[in-house]
RNA sequence: AGAGAGGUGGCCGAGUGGCUUAAGGCGCACGCUUGGAAAGCGUGUAUACUUCACGGUAUCGAGGGUUCGAAUCCCUUCCUCUCUGCCA
């Protein structure tokens, strides 16, 4: 979330800003600075109660010790109108902040200023495109018509055993998925990233810490038994480490990286468009993480997009690079950069990465802070994104390295697959 | 799952009702010392809110309670560790 005092100081940027998200944001910037106000005097009132409180409670410590009794027994009767003020105040001071934080929680980030105003996808600007779109063979077919022909990813066996949306992977499938998994993770660790195996079910509170809870409740799998989530996104673990953290200036930037199974709910999205590999409810994906300086944190985002650009560009497949608008850019993100895969056979890009800057929004959240050469806590500005998701890049790939007698393997990859054609 | 122990500052760790204004150590910063370093010695060093400032208030896992006063006593709850059980 963003700081009151942040907001305070910088109000009307704030309003213009968030304008961006096709959001009129003056009455909650408006009522978050009179809460805050209102919070302030509460609390003020509160340690002048207690301040004369403590005093006073103080003086008859004093008058036990030196064996006045009965002069401290009189002083003991002030206290209960002491003690009746503060437990109202308290109270009111609770009620008013809990409100400010509930308020808060309900501003989204604040766009950088690069981001464009819109409000859809429609609105997102194409800042780089790679690759040339192959030209297929007559006959060319979809992914999950290749997975049935090359028997290499079985749909129906995945809803027997668990329903739609749980493929099962099998064979040269199964081997091309795995051998993406490591050369993801060898690129992103040959780039300084350190590899995590993180749990992939989380608590309540780091739902919390990157802002899944409470916006996005109904798109996890949650286990009641134990309240435990299951991870939509390997950032809710992988972001969670820094949670309550207090780094030196000269432990950044950190970078991480992993590997995990994400699992979605995706409730009520059915159709073509969601077909084969294309939306599933649970996929894998490894994910790149950072934490760096304020200072920092543009030009380490800049670098995120020329690693995942440069995996793109070793695998060979035709991509796009679109900055989201404001409308489309997620709640806690200041910026967003998604990457689009050019799906042959389909005729369609497919978000393949998405790559944010979340400059402080989910360090406050977090806890996530820095002692700066002030010697000041300063919090830390958090980045996260794919490299890559691994369906849709399996479908790219399918689709865009067929032949009329099999389907090629990308060449970086053969070391890890062991053969080069399905 | 059963029994027991425990959660204190950046970290470790003492602390059973009032000079706790949280001992001591480590780490860190600065200084002395040194040809330079290490060691040694000295000084400083929690967080949040609030105040122009002096200062004030809160915080010893969390939430309640007892008390004039709680890190300390009571209740609830979460988490961790040890042993036993179960198990890849």
């Amino acid at each position: 979330m963003l700081q009151v005092a942040f907001i305070r100081d910088h109000k009307e940027d704030v309003i213009k800003r968030l304008a961006k998200r096709n959001i009129d944001a003056t009455q909650m910037i408006e009522d978050a600075i009179s809460l805050d106000e209102e919070r302030k005097q509460l609390q003020t009132n509160l340690d002048n109660t207690l301040a004369e409180s403590n005093t006073l409670s103080k003086e008859i410590g004093m008058l036990y010790k030196s064996g006045k009794a009965s002069e401290a027994n009189v002083l003991k009767e002030k206290t209960a109108q002491f003690k009746e003020d503060s437990k109202a105040l308290g109270d009111k001071l609770n009620a008013k902040s809990e409100e400010l934080t509930q308020l808060l929680y309900k501003i989204p980030n604040v766009p950088h200023e690069s981001v464009a105003k819109g409000n859809s996808e429609e609105d997102n600007e194409e800042i780089y495109s790679e690759g040339d779109i192959p030209k297929l063979h007559e006959g060319a077919l979809p992914h999950w018509e290749l997975a049935k022909k090359y028997d290499i990813i079985d749909f129906e066996l995945g809803n027997k055993i668990a329903g739609a949306g749980f493929p099962v992977y099998k064979g040269k499938g199964a081997k091309l998925q795995r051998a993406l998994i490591a050369y993801f993770l060898d690129k992103n660790t040959n780039a300084g990233y350190t590899e995590y195996q993180l749990p992939l079910l989380v608590n309540e509170a780091s739902c919390y810490g990157t802002g899944q809870l409470p916006d996005k409740e109904g798109q996890m799998y949650h286990d009641s038994r134990d309240d435990l989530y299951l991870i939509p996104t390997a950032e809710v673990p992988g972001t969670n480490v820094f949670r309550d953290v207090l780094l030196a200036e000269t432990d950044l930037p950190i970078g991480i990286t992993g590997y995990t199974p994400c699992f979605r709910r995706e409730a009520g999205s059915y159709g073509a468009h969601v077909r084969g590999l294309n939306r599933l409810h649970q996929f894998d994906k490894v994910e790149i993480i950072r934490v760096e300086h304020p200072n920092n944190s543009y030009k380490a985002f800049d670098g995120m997009i020329a690693h995942v650009k440069d995996i793109l560009a070793e695998l060979k497949l035709p991509y796009r690079i679109l900055r989201l608008c404001g409308g489309d850019t997620g709640f806690p993100a200041a910026m967003t950069y998604d990457f689009e895969l050019f799906s042959t056979a389909q005729d369609r890009w497919l978000e393949i990465s998405s790559v944010s800057n979340f400059e402080s929004y989910q360090a406050n959240r977090l806890r996530l802070r820095f002692k700066n050469s002030n010697g000041k806590n300063e919090l830390a500005h958090t980045l996260n994104g794919s490299s890559l998701a691994l369906p849709r890049v399996l479908a790219g790939i399918l689709e865009n390295y067929q032949t009329e007698d099999g389907i090629n393997i990308p060449e970086v990859l053969i070391p890890y697959t062991g053969f080069d054609k399905i």
